[in-house]
RNA sequence: GGCGGCGUGGCCGAGCGGUUAGGCAGGGGCCUGCAAAGCCCCGUACUUGGGUUCGAAUCCCAACGCCGCCUCCA
């Protein structure tokens, strides 16, 4: 039984399932209103390697996520650099999916867009309006949060303690200042759409009620996001649910936050804070690597220093592949246990490592015992012990393609020249010239590569 | 003010009552013509002060420090 923390009773759970064997699963996507951050990259590979999980153990998933694609900061994006709402958006959604091929992360099922979802949300907001659990005021129209007997649920606060905190709000019109926008009305030069109460948005909330419940419908079983949407973008997510007496998520998955060392946080300190930025240069494996090390829950530091650890981390798998030349896998397309046959030395790890897995997700311990096993395939080949070697080598580079991590030899292209030059040294080497041989190695170092000799003979990889 | 989290060896990061986490970096060794890769060994860490316990990094209390949410945020 696969078992997932739920923020609603705040403990480790079943992740029981409404339909047998099927899993629906919704993730608060991104408002693309600019390049994805690292922070973006941390929550779409922690669902990702959840989702990818899942699907290894057998499960059917039915993976949604959004894309916000009207918004306040589009608009004002749009305005700011005299282009349409629609240009920034489409720009930056171009700019996330570029980036989430580059991480590894597989689409969703479903990408619902906001702006595709207007007449639904218009739909229920009318019903509120008719129940008096919404109500207009000159900017729009608010979700009265008395309405919802549990709110502050998630919060893990009761509605009492929640308002005592509210920070001044301008807006003395508003019945509480916890009360929600669930519709902004337009102000002149901004994007509209039709409602009976007036033309205008949706708000961000309403956006992921109706898109979530639309397309996995009613009691669907896990809703997950960042931590900080907690509160209040799932509360009030769930307030409307509520309010609109259908049932929503069963289960709720929320994963910590990036921490970028200090306050400073700029390129020129290479203290890089868009995802963009640190896929330029760094193998993006590495951040999956750094993700998957520690718990999803937990904080993780994302700076230079941890990715360049993670990257170190990483040359010792494909080593790993290296040495048995096992070929990579993982990719856009999702593994299934069914497909590998863990038999021998391997079935141990395999299973060690899946009930890890099952147990809330718990990857670093997942990614420590595969790591022992990189340590034992190699110690068994050095002891010509290869056969039983290679199973367990295959097997952990299975384990970490069906987190999403695919290791691979990494024996890059290396060019004509670099070729002859290694030719050239294996001659001198025979020849016992070492003197020639290391100049000639040195000569392939320059151009970027490192030589190897071994049993097998002679490699050349990227330095 | 309310709610919640965290402080682990040089760095990252698990563990959450008794066992070597793991990775990276560092030191020593084996292997190698020399390297690279790999393997072995090493550092003996848990903010502080009390307490509970045969036994605490792990539970309780307090203090200090850091962070998050209560406003848009993954």
């Amino acid at each position: 039984m696969l078992r997932l923390y739920d923020t609603i009773h705040g403990e480790v759970r079943d992740l029981a399932t409404r339909d047998a064997g099927r899993l629906s699963m919704y993730v608060c996507g991104p408002t693309v209103d600019n390049l994805p951050h690292l922070g973006h990259g941390r929550f779409t590979l922690v669902w990702d390697v959840a989702r990818r999980w899942f699907t290894f153990r057998g499960l059917d998933v039915h993976f949604v996520s959004n894309i916000t694609d009207i918004d306040d900061k589009i608009i004002a994006r749009a305005q700011r650099e005299g282009t349409t709402e629609s240009v920034v958006a489409t720009t930056y959604e171009d700019q996330w999916w570029a980036a989430m091929a580059a991480i590894g992360v597989a689409r969703p099922d479903d990408v619902p867009h906001a702006t595709q979802y207007v007449p639904e949300m218009v739909m229920l907001i009318e019903s509120f309006l008719a129940e008096d659990i919404a109500y207009v005021i000159s900017d729009g129209v608010y979700f009265d949060t008395s309405r919802v007997s549990d709110y502050g649920l998630l919060a893990g606060q009761a509605l009492d303690s929640l308002r005592a905190g509210a920070r001044i709000e301008a807006n003395e019109e508003k019945r509480s200042p916890l009360d929600f926008t669930l519709w902004k009305f337009a102000k002149p030069g901004e994007p509209r759409w039709e409602a009976p109460f007036g033309e205008g948005r949706p708000g961000w909330h309403t956006e992921c009620v109706v898109m979530s419940l639309g397309l996995l419908g009613d009691g669907f079983d896990l809703h997950c996001g960042g931590l900080d949407l907690k509160f209040p973008h799932h509360e009030n997510e769930r307030a409307q649910a509520v309010a609109a007496q259908r049932p929503f998520a069963q289960h709720w998955g929320h994963n910590g936050w990036v921490m970028v060392g200090d306050e400073k946080m700029s390129k020129s300190l290479g203290n890089f804070t868009s995802l963009t930025d640190l896929l330029e240069g760094t193998d993006a494996r590495a951040y999956r690597l750094l993700v998957i090390r520690s718990h999803y829950r937990s904080p993780i530091e994302v700076s230079p220093t941890t990715i360049a650890d993670a990257e170190r981390a990483l040359a010792r798998l494909d080593t790993l592949a290296r040495r048995f030349d096992l070929p990579a896998l993982a990719g856009q397309e999702m593994l299934t246990q069914s497909d590998f046959d863990f038999t021998g030395p391997s079935a141990l790890l395999a299973q060690r490592v899946g009930a890890l897995l099952d147990e809330d997700l718990n990857t670093p311990l997942a990614v420590a015992e595969l790591f022992d096993a990189v340590s034992r395939a190699n110690t068994l080949a050095d002891q010509g012990e290869v056969e039983e070697a290679r199973d367990i080598a295959m097997a952990v580079t299975v384990l970490f393609a069906a987190l999403g991590l695919s290791v691979f030899s990494a024996v890059h292209d290396s060019d004509d020249e670099v070729r002859e030059l290694a030719r050239a040294r294996d001659e001198a080497r025979r020849a016992g010239e070492w003197g020639e041989a290391d100049r000639l190695r040195d000569e392939i170092s320059a151009r970027g590569w490192v030589v190897e000799d071994s049993a097998e003979g002679t490699r050349i990889r990227r330095g």
